[in-house]
DNA sequence: TTGAATTGGTCTCATATAAGACTTTTCTAT
DNA sequence: ATAGAAAAGTCTTATATGAGACCAATTCAA
């Protein structure tokens, strides 16, 4: 869990990122990019969906059905698993607990009876509310490194490879 | 599992960062930024772990020590856990069950006999190699719709958030 | 129409994982 | 030297998860 070295006493250092040390640790492996995504990814996520499991009684995919909902209310659970690549049988577990727990409600598609819209109730949106400002903080601490120009070429870098996730996603092939 | 459009019929159409139905699912969020690289880290991790964990009968953190013994040999379980962010537990589960299949060897350190120092064996070495090529592919499937320059780019921008990790990663209060 | 295939969602079972207690070894202060 | 604290790694238990079978509603083709 604890990263390589103690952050304390190296607030004010720029490390370079052709600094040996962490060279050695990140771009020797055979998959660079995708490893340094993971250790950055892990660091930031990890902790935090910890924390918000033992603090708010959530599990993974709960977590995430309410951050998605929060800016797509209404999706349903197989839309959710579309683009979230989340498995059905654990979404439809995460549904039928939140549900329970008041979160969320389920609306039976009008047209498509197997279908069931999901919304957050107000106690949804004030757990949400609860546990996000922690995963803000936390994202601005992990892009603080970053220049406001550095920010703006990451997100739209970002943006790019998220469009193109279509493209390559569901090759199992590969 | 499958994104949210087919992959078939758009190949060579260079999809826009600003396309609006795009953005609407992936920039409308609290944490636009973590949230996009859970995306595509998910659609590149996801696929390729489960292939290998039913394949070559590897859990996760198998994998991954595997993954991080290829350019890190004799590194110990704690060292592991330091900069990978796992767990001492599942690295323990996962160092014992290695070592039970003949792909780590395990070296107590002559000056701490608490630590064990981590060798891949040439079987770990071989399974290593064949499972290896799918997750480059995929690395590049996943990379190809940046340009030279752009990549060049992402990557030196991940080189600097990876170096930076140290200085938020253990913050609890985040 | 009606029967086959598909899709959305649930359930079951076997396995993987998280959390934290525990053991042994080493380090640190006196 | 020696006690107390910390560290490396293991174990146990309770929970979460993945895979695939399953059911019901819908679509499609003849």
């Amino acid at each position: 869990m604890r990263p390589i070295q103690a952050a304390s006493d190296q607030n004010d250092i720029s490390v370079e990122p052709s600094d040996p040390g962490y060279r050695a640790i990140l771009n020797g492996s055979d998959i660079p990019t995708a490893y340094k995504i993971g250790y950055i990814l892990n660091f930031y996520r990890e902790p935090s969906f910890r924390a918000i499991e033992t603090e708010f009684g959530l599990t993974r995919p709960e977590i995430v059905i309410l951050l998605a909902l929060h800016f797509r209310d209404g999706i349903t659970a197989s839309e959710f698993c579309e683009f979230s690549g989340h498995l059905k049988a654990g979404v439809s577990r995460a549904v039928i607990a939140l549900e329970k727990k008041g979160l969320i409600l389920r609306r039976t598609d009008k047209s498509d009876n197997r279908r069931q819209h999901l919304f957050l109730t107000e106690a949804g949106r004030e757990l949400y509310s609860r546990y996000i400002p922690a995963l803000k903080a936390r994202e601005q601490a992990m892009l603080a490194c970053l220049s406001a120009r550095e920010r703006k070429q990451f997100d739209q870098l970002l943006d790019k490879l998220a469009a193109h996730v279509p493209q390559w996603g569901s090759l199992s092939e590969l």
